[in-house]
DNA sequence: TGCCTGACTTGCGTTTGTAGTAGTTAGAGC
DNA sequence: GCTCTAACTACTACAAACGCAAGTCAGGCA
């Protein structure tokens, strides 16, 4: 059930993992709301109202990671004008956000199996067009990788006929 | 920069996103020590001092996260004994706690591309017995699928000179 | 019997995340 | 100039995570 660990790195005893990616990335991004606004964002979310009803967060939560996300360089803020409406802004995700898209979604596959009382929860991920399920997973690059564009989230279809997904 | 929407989902405005699948795994081990836990489990630590010492933590954050997984059932706890000293428990990973592997291991991937400062991050992973590159990422079914016994993790070259990985 | 060590548990203080409510601002329409 | 709304900001309160220190407990050993 662990991985296997090589050459210099054999003797668990003998090294400390400093400099940890996944510490420092859980400082950036490992809260709940944080999680959430990136789902939201990935779904295709970018103004703040959609944020906040969307991700049923306060106004001052999503304001405040939304600064967050925009400083550290998930996301971009930018301007839109719709006619007959003032300026504002809407935030969008840069390739460095849409990169933890596999994270996002591995935490989703791994919920859906293991936390969903009934089935395999409300939302399923397909590959796009075509009712082929998807998995997050390890792979050797020369094997077919998916992007965001090859993805596409279907509804599970007892949770459609309830009503709320 | 957003995934698909299909059918039913595809006005985004017409549904809500409740049982989120990924809000409830943040729930779950949406915090720093836990993914770090987890992270030491991957790389097969079982004792109690050792997670301490590995992740830095303290014996309080240990103790009360080893007990949650535990009640959760990502990891087991197992009576040992080694000769000529008293009967100790060891923490082992659930096939439920594994199955978080491709939400770490994304983690990781992810800080070693956009949060370390020079090279790829202190650890990398590869195919078990090559130095052939593993990606987490999204594929289908069908695809080759690697599992925790088919991965290795290696360090990278300067991280290792440097002694501390 | 008393000591020692590994494996915890408890208590306390600080920080961070979350939640609710209220207030502010920019600009289009009247 | 006034109103209205989207998009914030500010304030308060509570809970959880974290860090440190101290205390407990079991059992092997001198």
């Amino acid at each position: 059930m662990s991985v296997k660990l090589n050459g210099a790195l054999e003797d668990r005893g003998a090294w400390r993992a400093e400099n940890c990616s996944i510490a420092m990335t859980m400082e950036v991004i490992g809260t709940r709301s944080s999680m959430l606004i990136l789902r939201e964002a990935l779904y295709g979310t970018t103004r703040f109202d959609d944020f906040v009803r969307r991700t049923k967060g306060t106004d001052a939560i999503v304001s405040a990671r939304l600064k967050q996300l925009t400083d550290i360089g998930l996301c971009e803020k930018r301007p839109y004008q719709e006619e007959g409406k003032r300026r504002r802004y809407e935030y969008v995700l840069t390739p460095k956000g849409a990169d933890l898209m596999p994270a996002v979604f591995a935490l989703m596959q791994w919920g859906n199996r293991y936390l969903q009382s009934d089935d395999g929860g409300p939302l399923r991920l397909v590959k796009r067009g075509t009712d082929i399920p998807v998995v997050i997973g390890p792979h050797t690059e020369s094997d077919a990788q998916l992007g965001i564009d090859d993805l596409e989230i279907a509804a599970n279809g007892n949770w459609i006929e309830q009503g709320h997904v």
